[in-house]
DNA sequence: AATATATTTTAGCCTAATCTAAAATAATCT
DNA sequence: AGATTATTTTAGATTAGGCTAAAATATATT
């Protein structure tokens, strides 16, 4: 199935999808910080990507990037294997979720396809992983769903808390402490336009919990 | 502990200390045929390891490698990687004999420390890995074990079948056959010493097992 | 001991992925 | 609109690891 790319080229594909599902564009500072090399090695590379045939990347000088469909499939592939990588990680392994990052990013593009497969099928083929971020089907869907940004919600409305953005484990922990984890039902009671501030009960926890527009605006919600 | 030595370099520090634990030198030629390069990049790459600081092997023009201490040291912490690799995508992950050398070799040299150290627990920190091969513990010690060539025995000899040379999944699936695995006592009836056949009597196995000298040359057992 | 063969080393070159510094372009602010 | 600031791109260099072809050394054979 998919072409023997560089693990290299699959950092940066999946990068640039993880930058590119809200429907806009890669710039080439975003990719640069979040793979922690210089924008001059990103523009190179993106380069590369969009001169490949069939090309990875829709590139614009200077207006970023895109993935043409077939990049989409390696990164949906990179993304497979690296989710369930930390599932992995996590379950089997024992890792604790700080650990989990760094070493799924390192074995990312060492592992083979037989490899994943193993993975998923002791796993039990799972479609969610760790803070409940979707894990892509063996033929690439993505599990559909219906994520809205809880910054969004307004009182009345009430949703599923799914997933963080950046997949912080500190961020992730502070969410933890007031019973804000993947799965868990939570309402809005309450917003005040002035400092954007959401109040919300929260399944299993008995006093409101208050968030910031800042902590709001990483969090996805599945809506009812 | 140990430094962060480049994934290439431990692979020749891994293949060095396979073809010298019998007390010789590495040649360059037998490096490079087992690591598939060209014997031109093996000096290269020896050079390089000879000149680090402090040096992992010792190298003299023409004549060969031996590891230094602190070259044995990073081998026996690969080695024992990659033997809890072998073992944990066989028993953990379902991988089968033939499949596990190559994904092992990869994922080798993207695994950290501690990715090392929770396969051992899982795994119950094992002494033994496939075909039986030797795991040197988490302080590098290696097992203890009196280990001859099945070649070198002779009638009324008798001993434990230890593991194979080479990890040849071909000549290991047929040693099976014949009930020859790690683990299972043998003991010599006989030897002719105008072919160097071996007759055995195998635990388990109601006829004799005749093996050619290209066979026994290949096995280790443990005297008893 | 001299030659032939085999192995190892050197020398020079290549590619992928990165970097820095300078040039080009885009975005922002008065 | 023009000037300043920020971002992106180019150009040229570097490093690791590998290659080929030719030179050096060792080993084997007569």
């Amino acid at each position: 199935m998919s072409a023997a790319y560089s693990g290299t080229h699959k950092d940066y594909l999946k990068t640039i999808y993880l930058l590119t599902v809200d429907g806009g564009r890669a710039e080439t500072g975003q990719i640069a910080e979040k793979l922690r090399v210089t924008p001059a090695s990103v523009t190179d590379m993106i380069q590369r990507l969009a001169s490949e045939s069939p090309p990875l990347v829709d590139y614009q000088k200077y207006h970023g990037v895109t993935l043409t469909s077939e990049g989409e499939q390696v990164a949906l592939q990179v993304l497979r294997h690296y989710r369930l990588l930390e599932l992995f990680l996590h379950e089997i392994l024992g890792y604790s979720w700080d650990k989990v990052h760094t070493e799924a990013n390192r074995l990312e593009h060492a592992i083979s396809e037989y490899f994943g497969e193993r993975v998923a099928e002791v796993l039990g083929e799972p479609t969610r992983g760790l803070y409940g971020s979707p894990i892509p089907s063996k033929d690439l869907e993505m599990p559909h769903q219906n994520l809205v940004c809880l910054h969004d919600l307004r009182p009345g409305e009430s949703g599923i808390m799914h997933s963080i953005w950046d997949e912080d484990p500190g961020l992730f922990r502070y969410l933890e402490k007031y019973g804000l984890k993947p799965g868990v039902k939570l309402s809005v009671l309450d917003y005040s336009p002035y400092d954007h501030n959401l109040h919300l009960q929260v399944e299993g926890q008995e006093k409101e919990v208050v968030l910031g527009a800042s902590v709001t605006a990483q969090i996805f919600v599945e809506k009812e």
